[in-house]
DNA sequence: CCTGAAACCTGTCTGC
DNA sequence: TGCAGACAGGTTTCAG
């Protein structure tokens, strides 16, 4: 599911109630249950379910593809990865009785307020860390594209200090945090940019493209509250206006063209061949 | 430094 | 209908 507006979308509704449920900022954690010990990434479970419990829940952040929830004494960061979610809901119901964990939670938090939060994770890729540290956990993290500070001359620099293809390389979140695979597909189409493009052989003008059309599609799909996906992510809207993604086969937006799709870096990739053309390369000669 | 493959998991969809 | 195979929003690790 979740790139960095589906984070965002999450990440609000539990500062401030919404989607997921009333808001979670301002609870104090009673207990916790671990439903599936893998989901929990640091420290051990017997550690986790002592320490974390009388912490309050101060303020919701975010860092790229991380949930950033700081607590009276520590940080508990959230990765959702695939197919994590994060609901809000009452811990009893109205005589009393507590309510049966869903299918695939992993991890429940029981607060006052009879309120919980539910990690739930069909795939148990999802990882949560409860820390004193989080930078030892997001240290490497690359700039976030909404920032103030994250300007198209700061990217044109990142982007040629590397030679690697552009799909695999907006993806890693070392180089640039948030964007997952739909929004870099959309983005490259936005910017007319070829997915294979090498990263130190785009223009200036490529860059400024890009830059723009990276942080138009976030904030779009912000504003749409996410997008919807299959089973896994229930919520917004920014389905209904992807461009390439998921349309292989069906006419480009702009040119009518037959959407593509292949692997590029192992990842199923969704480009215009016309308004995305491939780049000639000298040196590469057929 | 870069690329590709495999691993971690469960579920859905397509085609034979 | 059944079943095998492909595919899925992400990241890490390892071999070359």
């Amino acid at each position: 599911m979740p790139e960095l507006p589906e984070v965002e979308t999450i990440r609000i509704a539990l500062r401030q109630g919404g989607r997921n449920g009333p808001a979670l900022r301002g609870r104090t954690i009673l207990s916790a249950r671990l439903l599936w010990e893998g989901s929990l990434a640091e420290p051990s479970p017997a550690e986790f379910l002592d320490r974390i419990r009388r912490q309050r829940f101060e303020d919701f952040t975010r860092r790229g593809k991380f949930i950033v929830a700081q607590l009276t004494r520590d940080t508990l960061l959230i990765h959702l990865r695939m197919s994590g979610d994060l609901r809000v809901e009452p811990a009893c119901d109205e005589q009393g009785q507590s309510l049966a964990p869903a299918e695939h939670d992993r991890v429940v938090l029981y607060c006052d307020d009879n309120l919980r939060l539910a990690f739930n994770d069909t795939r148990k890729f999802g990882r949560m860390w409860l820390t004193s540290d989080p930078q030892r956990v997001l240290g490497r993290l690359g700039p976030e594209p909404l920032a103030e500070d994250f300007n198209a001359e700061e990217f044109y620099r990142r982007l040629q200090k590397k030679h690697r293809q552009l799909k695999p390389l907006l993806l890693d979140q070392n180089f640039l945090a948030g964007l997952g695979n739909i929004y870099t597909d959309e983005a490259l189409h936005l910017a007319g940019i070829h997915p294979c493009q090498i990263s130190d052989q785009l223009t200036s003008d490529q860059t400024r493209r890009l830059w723009q059309a990276i942080r138009e599609v976030l904030q779009s799909g912000i504003r749409h509250n996410g997008a919807s996906i299959d089973w896994v992510y229930r919520g917004g809207n920014f389905q209904n206006t992807f461009r390439v993604y998921g349309r292989a086969g069906k006419p480009c937006p702009v040119c009518g063209h037959p959407i593509e799709r292949r692997l590029v870096g192992q990842r199923g990739t969704h480009f215009c061949p016309v308004c995305q053309p491939a780049v000639y390369n000298v040196s590469s000669e057929v």
